[in-house]
DNA sequence: CGACTAGTACGAGTTTCATCGTACAGCCTG
DNA sequence: CAGGCTGTACGATGAAACTCGTACTAGTCG
């Protein structure tokens, strides 16, 4: 039978507390396509994201400005939208801000080991 | 120290034999860039190709032909030469033929664990 | 040498994507 | 309710990338 999801010691998962706002529109588990998820994260701002997201991630979902990143709005929604459509992140919308977090879960049980790569990335040689 | 490059069960690592023609230019191990490799594998026809070359290899490499893809071969000559560009293949002049296969050692050791992924993947539900 | 063969090079058409400006929607606070 | 804030929607632009036809190169074999 399947273990619990099991993480690298890097990559901390932390369990969705009940009473949240609904998730955005986003793939089910069984809707992930590794070329999917591949070419969303075949891009260096996405990987940045979402490492960020997997390193740093104290508080349970971080807002677009969490991330510092010298881009127009408009572009950072359009990546963000872009992770959140491969099924790579999910967001969910407090008042005004619309906060990101990885599907660590999910994305373990289907494809074993990819976030450890994404964790063990680095920007640039 | 590293250990010797651990495979699954399921991809079988084949030393390379002494007196081969030379590798076509490819990126070295240290040039490997996770985000190329993710975006050359974010083609459903291309994973076909590293599939198949994981799974099915019994001879050392492998001819365009091999493969038995229902493409133009203007189109194969594209993708195996983004496959090789990525540095997730090799590829090697015998004669007429131009040979294929995967960099098994160096993608184990640079991002351990993502020809897994590839090895288990499927076409499409 | 001439035919055959595996594969490349080049170029065009099409699509997809990244980037970003501008305008707008929704929420909060005074 | 007005102003400020987070973020979206839309649209334009330019750059890649996929697809493929055609012409070509380079081995091989009769």
């Amino acid at each position: 039978m399947p273990a619990t999801t099991t993480a690298s010691p890097s990559i901390k998962v932390i369990p969705e507390p009940p009473g949240l706002p609904e998730p955005l529109p986003e793939p089910s588990v069984d809707e992930l396509r590794l070329e999917t998820v591949l070419g969303a994260l075949s891009d260096p701002l996405r990987l940045t994201i979402v490492r960020k997201l997997l390193l740093e991630s104290e508080d349970f979902d971080h807002t677009c400005g969490w991330f510092g990143l010298d881009r127009p709005k408009s572009s950072l929604t359009h990546h963000f939208k872009a992770l959140r459509e491969a099924g790579v992140t999910r967001q969910r919308q407090y008042g005004l801000e619309r906060r990101s977090h990885v599907r660590i879960d999910d994305l373990n049980a289907r494809f074993p080991g990819l976030l450890d790569l994404v964790a063990a990335w680095t920007p640039q040689r």
